[in-house]
RNA sequence: GCCCCUGUGGCGGAAUUGGUAGACGCGCUGGAUUCAAAAUCCAGUUCUUUCGGGAGUGUCCGUUCGAGUCGGACCAGGGGCACCA
């Protein structure tokens, strides 16, 4: 037998897996189905390290279910819409849909190197009309059934380009390409009006729905939503009302310190700051210099505060003759509440802040335990804990919780406000500005408005001759798309031309999958059959966003009949990222790690030699270029081993920083297999593989008991994503194999059966290989799990640590059935025991069955 | 700034969830094989030591017979923050 050559063998057994179509799955309501999915790319143009992880790991998953006789969907796509090819179109003047499709077909290539178990009959890309004419009839009835909304919102302006830019397009409050300050401006744009759903989507988090996503993600989800209670109530205005508004409505949720408050602040986006800057300048200077912070919450909240006076004040709704000033405050969000708030500095870092730098009334209220209320003061930090209140009438004495329902309360019966639940959630903004999406199925009519764009008029395609040379919307410039005729009155009449949020293509095309040539969005016979997703496998970066709003709209499916579950993904796994490096060059661009090396402790570019800084470690992005690309390792290696090699030393959900060493470990591994399959040629033949397992021989029960060992934690390990952990379970079980020269042939047969089908999900070139040298039935693709005996499990002695005072002392080892009086015996009676314990008097004498001994003197 | 996560040998990591810290892999050292090399195989590898032992899981403090694991405070790194996907 020659040496394992990867490049010859892996395009074999793709090339039989192919013809026989093995992963080729069918709806087939007598078998059990299994559904694992893992999320699908976006088509950036070549794979990198972190979809090799990803589907390697969902392919382990795939290949075990089906070994395990489940019935396995295990689909590939492509997110395909999305700004890079917008942004490529506009730099090298090709365009979008020529750049995503050729993407998707080196990508499609590269994943079928990698040996992965998928059903390519299923594949179909978002940016395909047929594709999204679904989208698009899934918007009419959603928007049928009034899921749908149009209001204003903020947008990042570029006032020099005239033009949108999304938030990675910001730099330092800058627009990427013009360098001109970005302004937040306002744009009405269509909404999905997932606030209506909040309720349900955090319940669901709790009440055993969610039951198979991880905690961090269920706890981030739920404090996204934000879901808080507190007390909206009016301070009003004194003297006469200013344009209209006669009080200023606030929303708390520390109504409890209400007689701490010093001031009321309001966002510069309130409509009482509005109609006050139109006749103010300075304020509205202001309100001007706070726009140009941007849009992100991180910008806002890392933003200096920043406040303006206002003329006009407020009276405190409970201290008569009391007054309080107003203030524009940068920090306040207008989408939050009602836009304003009032401050009560002793208890909030930000309002305490605020309070120093202008000098305002600072009032303690919530007195911590331990302090006296005569000398307690407020420094650097304000007070969030909990305590009992004082200097504030009826509230004093209270805990901060029977304050807080007593005040409320208070207030109703004044019928100045009301307890009110809030929401950190806001709805779904679905519009976008650009060509590269899914056109939003509506028409705009002078004489009757906004019209969806009637079913059989379906799909709206995206016309093809479009013009990149200026930044904007390619739609609403092209010379004759957006012109059409009413629906209603047959005038003339525009079309709209927002496209959707790419997020709107990946909330359910998970469910596509389920019935990909359905005339309709979904098959449903299909989807009651595969979905949920049994197996949901991403990147914890979605872990708010993407499975937020999946969730949401596989309710407003629901809702509409396309489906009858609310929960799309029964069990979520997020791997980590596989990081790296970043390089800047001297001029400030990204460079990529093959391009820089380390000379004597400086990096350089090392084309020129110029110094390079060396920036953070972070998730490998095309951005910013800290990629490395998996082709060399798997075109030196094989994608057996670059498969092997991604699995076998991280925690799946972990994090892994890139380094070169190691791959080598993985190929040395691929060959040792092989090299022990070669020497053993025609070990499996005319052995059926369900009859292997009770097969017995003389003298080889370590054999045959550590067979059944792995068997039993690979199984485990696979199971639990401890992928890391089956990987050397299989290093040891090798191990063992080579050292048994004295079994028989059935038990070595036993063992080389069950290795070779443990390491098929992980290696499945080398495994099929091995698989016909051995001489094992059909291919190992479609071979059964191995089962384990328990009854081989168990060992004959065990060795107990002994420990004196916690210190590991001796060891012992001992029969499992001993009874305690035995055990004690047998611990006092070992030497280095008795060296300890000379002379002490034993104190405790502890013994944890088959655990250990600890002998407390 | 807010929310979530992570921290263990030279390196990636393991530790049955409160019970022998360092499984397995990488690297390194020594040996075998070879004309030589590659490859392969075998052995060793937390630090320290007067060879009895002592110290040790980011830092400090606590709970416990016993802490990598539980609690508190802190430090460092990563992810998300609604138009990157």
């Amino acid at each position: 037998m020659g040496r394992y050559n990867p490049k010859t063998t892996e395009p074999k057994w793709q090339k039989i897996w192919a013809e026989k179509q093995v992963f080729k799955t069918d709806f087939d309501p007598e078998k059990p189905g299994f559904y694992i999915l893992e999320m699908f790319p976006y088509p950036s143009g070549k794979i990198h390290l972190g979809h090799v992880r990803n589907y390697s790991m969902g392919d382990v998953i795939a290949r075990y279910k089906k070994a395990k006789g489940f019935n396995v969907l295990h689909p590939m796509g492509w997110d395909a819409f999305g700004m890079p090819a917008e942004n490529a179109a506009m730099q090298l003047g090709s365009h979008p849909a020529k750049v995503t499709y050729d993407n998707i077909a080196v990508m499609r290539e590269q994943l079928q190197q990698m040996g992965l178990s998928i059903d390519w009959s299923r594949e179909f890309a978002t940016c395909d009309p047929d594709y999204y004419v679904h989208e698009q009839r899934l918007f009419l009835d959603f928007y049928a059934k009034g899921f749908v909304d149009r209001k204003k919102s903020y947008v990042n302006w570029d006032p020099v380009d005239n033009t949108v830019l999304a938030n990675e397009q910001v730099i330092d409050g800058k627009g990427w390409r013009s360098g001109a300050p970005v302004e937040r401006r306002e744009l009405s744009q269509w909404f999905f009006k997932i606030t209506d759903m909040a309720e349900d989507l955090l319940a669901a988090i709790d009440d055993g729905r969610l039951d198979g996503w991880p905690d961090n993600v269920r706890l981030m989800q739920k404090n996204w939503i934000g879901k808080s209670y507190g007390l909206k109530m009016t301070f009003p205005i004194s003297g006469e009302p200013i344009n209209g508004f006669s009080g200023i409505d606030v929303f708390t949720t520390r109504p409890d310190t209400l007689f701490g408050a010093s001031f009321v602040g309001l966002s510069p986006d309130h409509p009482l700051v509005e109609t006050l800057a139109a006749t103010d300048p300075a304020l509205a200077d202001f309100v001007e210099e706070c726009r140009k912070t941007g849009t992100t919450e991180e910008a806002i909240e890392r933003a200096e505060k920043k406040g303006h006076r206002l003329s006009i004040e407020v009276e405190h709704p409970l201290i008569p003759g009391k007054k309080l000033s107003v203030w524009v405050a940068n920090f306040i969000l207008m989408q939050y509440g009602t836009g304003a708030v009032f401050a009560c500095p002793a208890h909030d870092q930000r309002d305490l802040d605020f309070a120093r730098k202008y000098d305002l009334p600072i009032i303690p209220v919530v007195l911590p335990p331990q302090e006296d209320p005569k000398t307690y003061t407020i420094d650097e930090d304000a007070y969030t804990g909990t305590g009992t209140l004082f200097n504030s009438e009826f509230l004093d004495g209270l805990s901060v919780d029977e304050a807080l329902k007593k005040i409320i309360k208070h207030i109703e019966n004044k019928g100045i406000g009301e307890g009110t639940t809030t929401w950190r959630l806001r709805d779904w903004g679905v519009s976008r500005q650009r060509y590269w999406g899914c056109p939003i199925p509506i028409i705009h009519c002078k004489t009757c408005g906004t019209l969806p764009v009637p079913a059989e008029s379906l799909p709206v395609k995206l016309p093809e001759n479009v013009d990149f040379s200026k930044p904007g919307n390619p739609l609403e410039r092209h010379p004759t798309w957006k012109n059409t005729i009413c629906p209603k009155c047959g005038k003339d009449a525009k079309r709209e031309t927002d496209t959707f949020d790419t997020f709107v293509d990946s909330s359910w095309y998970f469910a596509r999958f389920a019935g990909p040539s359905s005339d309709a969005p979904t098959n449903r016979k299909e989807v009651d059959y595969w979905l949920p997703v049994d197996q949901y496998i991403g990147g914890i970066e979605h872990a708010i966003l993407h499975l937020l709003y999946a969730r949401y709209f596989t309710r407003m499916m629901k809702a509409c009949g396309h489906v009858g579950l609310d929960e799309p993904f029964k069990n979520l796994f997020t791997q980590g990222m596989v990081t790296h490096a970043t390089y800047k060059s001297a001029t400030g661009e990204w460079l990529f790690p093959e391009q820089v090396e380390n000379r004597n402790g400086q990096w350089v570019e090392i084309d020129n030699g110029a110094p390079v800084t060396k920036g953070a470690i972070e998730k490998m992005s095309k951005s910013k270029k800290n990629v490395v690309s998996p082709e060399v390792i798997a075109e030196t290696y094989g994608a057996d081993a670059a498969r092997w090699f991604v699995l076998s030393d991280s925690p799946p959900e972990r994090d892994v920083e890139w380094t070169d060493s190691g791959v080598e470990g993985a190929w040395r591994l691929v060959n040792r297999i092989w090299d022990m399959a070669a020497g053993h040629t025609g070990l499996l033949d005319g052995l059926d593989v369900g009859q292997i397992d009770t097969l017995t021989g003389p003298g080889d029960k370590n054999l045959r008991r550590t067979t059944h060992q792995t068997i039993e934690g690979v199984s485990s390990d696979i199971e639990n994503f401890r992928f890391n952990k089956a990987i050397a379970r299989i290093y040891e079980f090798l191990g063992h194999i080579k050292k048994a020269d004295e079994a028989s042939k059935p038990a070595l047969a036993e063992a080389y059966s069950a290795l070779i089908r443990m390491i098929a999900p992980f290696t499945p070139h080398l495994a099929e290989e091995c698989w016909q040298v051995l001489g094992g039935e059909g291919l190992v693709a479609n071979a059964p799990w191995p089962s384990y005996n328990k009854d081989l499990l168990g060992s004959e002695t065990i060795i107990l640590p002994i420990q004196i005072n916690g210190k590991k002392r001796a060891e012992l080892e001992i029969s499992p059935n001993l009874n305690r009086e035995e055990v004690e015996a047998l611990a006092l009676s070992n030497n280095s025991v008795q060296r300890h314990i000379e002379g002490k008097e034993i104190r405790k004498f502890i013994i944890v069955p088959g655990r250990i001994i600890n002998i407390v003197v």
